[in-house]
DNA sequence: GTCTATAACCAGATAGAC
DNA sequence: GTCTATCTGGTTATAGAC
């Protein structure tokens, strides 16, 4: 328990968020899953109101969703692809914080900069890079590249919700997403 | 007010379902969204619990599913895909609910199946039958439809979430996926 | 900073009159 | 079938001792 308690309590406000909403969850709860007794009151010596915690939360996951962006970085479009799935992975909390409590949100003008930089505009660019340079077929870029991350997000999302892939795995998913836009 | 008093609250229930998620929602606030007194328990003469009003709210969403299922129908693939995007609209109440309370929702495997089958099965057969008869590219037909529709949907609700196209409109984006798999 | 104890409130659900 | 009234339990948040 090196971790100090508003930091425990960032940690489990966050996991139970995600896997409840934050609706269905208690400051009582918070305060166990951190190692406090249940019930104390504890929790506010940290934060003003589980509204608090919650701004905390997601403001933390977007830091942390800028600092794990995906570099572009080298090779074919199917590893690339597979690249960005992973990297998908390591934001999931932020995403399903997101398709859960929504609107609701806090920070959300900057989610949806951050999800975007992160998305459509980067790969839009990459990719029109491509299609000038004649490796794969000129179409809309910007269309292509939001066709693209919509897919991966789907994909995971999919997958998250229904703890599997919904009909087909990773590996053939990403192949048929690359070999779309590669010819 | 036509409506008997059941259909009214089912009416309610989904509404505030929709756009609070079950755990915001009260059973008070479901009974004046119904006409009825708030707070004075006439609900419990129509639903034993407020799980109970859940379940038939899911129910009747995938009732309404099913029976909207969008023909495959003729025509190009970008009309048969603005006509998908379409048809998620008619849905949407499903995905809203299915999204927002995911894993906690009632007859999530009848959920799952028709959701499925809506999608992806019924698209990778007339994408197979295409490519067999030349008219697009041979592709893994099964992971094409899946890329198709969970485009599509991460399309829907992406609008939906953030109240706008992120990014590219619907006919860019619908243009730029028929291209994809048709060249 | 954490605890015990508790206040103030609100939600789900029931009883019984009309 | 709807109402008024109420029970019960859980949740947010605070007070004050240690």
């Amino acid at each position: 328990m090196a971790r100090d308690t508003r930091t425990r309590i960032l940690d489990t406000a966050l996991a139970l968020f995600v896997s409840r909403g934050v609706e269905g969850v208690a400051v009582t709860e918070i305060e166990q899953g951190a190692g406090l007794s249940p019930g104390s009151g504890s929790f506010y010596r940290h934060f003003r109101s589980k509204a608090d915690v919650l701004d905390a939360v997601v403001a933390r996951e977007i830091d942390r969703a800028v600092a794990a962006r995906v570099v572009p970085g080298e090779g074919d479009l199917a590893s690339e692809y597979a690249r960005a799935l992973a990297g998908l992975d390591a934001i999931g909390s932020l995403l399903a914080l997101l398709v859960r409590d929504g609107s609701r949100l806090p920070h959300r003008a900057r989610l949806r900069e951050v999800l975007a930089e992160t998305g459509t505009h980067l790969d839009a660019e990459r990719l029109q890079a491509r299609m000038d340079a004649g490796e794969i077929p000129a179409r809309d870029a910007e269309a292509v590249a939001s066709v693209v991350q919509l897919a991966l997000v789907g994909h995971h999302l999919a997958r998250r919700f229904f703890g599997g892939p919904l009909g087909v795995d990773e590996a053939r998913f990403v192949a048929a997403l690359a070999s779309l836009v590669e010819r």
